[in-house]
DNA sequence: TACCCGTGGTA
DNA sequence: TTACCAAGGGT
């Protein structure tokens, strides 16, 4: 049976212990996938673990607060993961019976659930014969096979789905897939493979042919941009003012300390802010002393963040000019508010914690 | 279709 | 520092 009798013999071997694969049930396997999209496993594991603590089936989770959930998953980032989740448990309890759907198809209809994850649950929970072509199975097959198309282009996509379901063995679809990607992730990593213990390296194409550091073709991303930014953390008597983010937005549905992007007609970080919050909020803030720089790297561009502590004038209340929920929050009760990686920095150097996260000037 | 969507680790 | 990568999906 070419390399997949070997791939299997493998992984049954050399499987790893994960929180997901000692109960493969179908809300065990579906939160995993989820969470493990984009995310590397080690990333994932306290996650998942506190989740299925916090919602233990799929009743305790669509009936959950979103601002409970988006707190379990923050930290993990892309965000519109646990909104989708949220939104598919209340969806499968009203119209499936609390059941999930036991094909890739239906599966599929989900809202956070394309190919590649209808795939693995299907395959893994419920045994359909399903291949789940992921980024490791991508770099496995490209090596394994020589596949020279670009691998994220439709017509790579295809050729590799079309290998993987052409060699997945009838009834071991979940071992076959978690095979794949597991070796992907331990063995046919994307540096320095490690071809000299792969259990599949004779018959490796780019093996054959010094092809690894090749395969899979991928293609040039364009830079990232760097921006500067600024928060106002405006203060009044023990509370602070949080806004929260459009839910379709980056970090969509967190609170954040409302500010933005210095643009070029601004003469300064201060004048940045206060047009920033007269846009927003409809008030004149008076800009006070810094409180801090912070560095970040989002999915696709850079910041510069600079924090200022601000005040309002007495008798000024903000307006929410853009629909946005504002709050104002005491100081201890900021930790209840989920909140993105630099929003949170600062919210914790308000409260008192890591007084030195803040970058120097 | 290309672009949007987080965060942490690595070379 | 920068670019790339990680059990992708939505639009």
């Amino acid at each position: 049976m070419e390399f997949v009798q070997q791939l299997l013999e493998w992984y049954g071997k050399n499987a790893r212990e994960l929180p997901w694969r000692s109960d493969t049930s179908a809300y065990k396997t579906w939160i995993s996938e989820i969470m493990l999209q984009q995310t590397q496993v080690e990333m994932v594991i306290p996650y998942f673990n506190r989740w299925m603590d916090q919602f233990p089936d799929i009743y305790a989770l669509a009936s959950a607060d979103e601002q409970a959930v988006l707190s379990a998953w923050e930290g993990l980032g892309y965000y519109s993961r646990a909104r989708n989740l949220h939104r598919a448990a209340q969806y499968v309890v009203q119209t499936f019976g609390g059941q999930l759907p036991r094909s890739s198809e239906l599966l599929k209809s989900l809202p956070g659930i394309g190919d590649y994850t209808a795939g693995a649950i299907a395959s893994i929970a419920f045994g359909e014969d399903v291949p789940a072509v992921d980024g490791n199975v991508r770099r496995v097959l490209a090596r394994y096979f020589d596949v020279s198309l670009p691998a994220r282009s439709h017509a790579g996509a295809q050729e590799l789905w079309r290998l993987a379901e052409a060699h997945l063995p009838p009834g071991r679809a979940g071992d076959y897939n978690q095979a794949l990607m597991e070796l992907g992730a331990l063995i046919c990593r994307p540096k320095n493979p490690l071809c000299s213990t792969c259990p599949i390296a004779e018959g490796c194409r780019a093996y054959l042919f010094d092809l690894q550091a090749l395969r899979p073709v991928t293609t040039r991303g364009k830079k990232t941009p760097h921006l500067t930014v600024t928060a106002a953390v405006i203060r009044r008597g023990d509370q602070v003012l949080l806004a929260q983010r459009p839910p379709d937005a980056l970090l969509g549905s967190l609170w954040e300390f409302p500010g933005g992007t210095l643009e070029e007609s601004d003469a300064d970080l201060s004048a940045c802010l206060q047009r920033e919050i007269q846009e927003e909020l409809g008030v004149a803030i008076n800009v006070g002393q810094a409180f801090g720089r912070y560095r970040h790297a989002y999915s696709h561009f850079k910041i510069t963040l600079h924090a200022f502590l601000c005040s309002l004038s007495p008798g000024v209340e903000p307006q929410p000019l853009e629909g946005q929920n504002l709050a104002w929050v005491k100081i201890e009760t900021l930790p209840d508010y989920p909140m993105g990686k630099v929003d949170r920095q600062i919210a914790r150097r308000l409260i008192g914690e890591d007084d030195n996260e803040a970058l120097p000037g």
